[in-house]
DNA sequence: GACATAAACGAACGATCGTGCTATTTCTGT
DNA sequence: ACAGAAATAGCACGATCGTTCGTTTATGTC
């Protein structure tokens, strides 16, 4: 009972690796069972498919993001501190591993590859955004935000911000990737914040 | 001398294709020579070896991207018209292709894989976020920008805003998709236009 | 028409892929 | 100590991977 859940635990935790840095479908059977010292088919036997690992692996990924990245954030009160907070932990979970956050990684990995593992994936990203917008909502409601605030927006372009970091921080390596995101976040704060938004700038005035 | 040429350019057009959906790692000699109706060797003989294909690819896509997204976007005046252009240019770019744009999917893709094809594609996408940093000096220079403005913080910003664009746009198709990226655009625009950046919130005024 | 050059082919190679099937070992509860 | 269950191993399969080699077909030049 437990002697196999250990072990499959220390699979997955070679899986998470491997797809963070090669992707979810560089993720094999062969290189799992090498690296855990044992028969392709012995590996195997734990799960039932290919597809079926890869799932888990997610499944294991959103566990552990929702214990370091998400719940930790909602304990902390709600508005700018908590956002603040959200990103340090998305920050700290992505540097955890060797590749980056898994998610990002296997988003543009399975963004064309319709099945089980991708319609998982994306149930995961959607509750990920979700999460974005009611830690938004939460903000208005704090008085750190304007009423009006676009939550789906912000949710949108503090995501983006992240995935900012996340191509700069793994692929480029400068120095100062961090500081830019965290003036980025700021940015985006003060945006959120203040009254409505300034007058326009009119985009078509000359064409 | 042209024959083969022609039968090479339409390889790269579906290796492109596949690269953009699936990754650049998973454009295999057989399933473009499948594609293009020839023997694996047949088609292999054009490249001297995948990582060769992959080289040509990112060239072939590089040469397309600087034809049809930078070089149209210089030819408008420079400042903020400038870089609306070169905001649409890259999303009709990335759209033009299945699977998004093939720099984005390859970025993850190649970031932990050490090699010719990375080496390369790192150039050309420090040349790209160099093209932002410059567009964002002369934005300055035409006075749209204050004269304050930090363009490499705008570079990264602006990549990111696509960023979030593409991730949208790939995998959650969700229909303002557009409308986000177009509002995040105009946030930042604001935000480097006005005067020197408003008060601070004070990050750690309480903890 | 002979000849050089380039393009494409067919077959094979060793390796690895995911996945079955059948033992065999190892653990667990009594 | 022993039965039953769970975990692992061994072996093989068809497929595909990138790559090499020798040969054939097409093209252009004299």
């Amino acid at each position: 009972m437990t002697r196999g859940d250990d072990r499959k635990l220390s699979i997955l935790e070679n899986g998470l690796d491997i797809a963070s840095r090669l992707g979810l479908e560089a993720v094999t059977i062969g290189s799992l069972a090498k690296m855990a010292n044992m028969s392709k088919s012995g590996l195997f036997a734990h799960f039932q498919s290919k597809e079926n690992l890869q799932i888990e692996l997610l499944k294991y990924a959103g566990e552990i993001f929702s214990r370091d990245v998400v719940a930790p954030a909602l304990a902390v009160p709600a508005g700018i501190p908590r956002i603040r907070a959200l990103v340090e932990n998305w920050i700290r979970f992505s540097g955890a591993m060797t590749g980056g956050c898994i998610f990002v990684t296997a988003s543009t990995d399975f963004k064309d590859r319709p099945g089980k593992v991708k319609d998982f994936l994306l149930q995961q990203q959607n509750a990920w955004i979700d999460s974005l917008r009611r830690i938004a909502r939460s903000a208005i409601e704090a008085g750190d935000f304007r009423k009006d605030a676009d939550c789906d927006q912000f949710a949108f372009e503090l995501y983006a911000s992240l995935l900012g970091f996340h191509l700069y921080y793994t692929l480029l390596d400068s120095a100062d990737t961090q500081k830019r995101q965290q003036a980025a976040l700021e940015q985006l704060l003060r945006a959120y914040q203040g009254g409505p938004a300034p007058a326009d700038i009119s985009p078509g005035a000359g064409g």
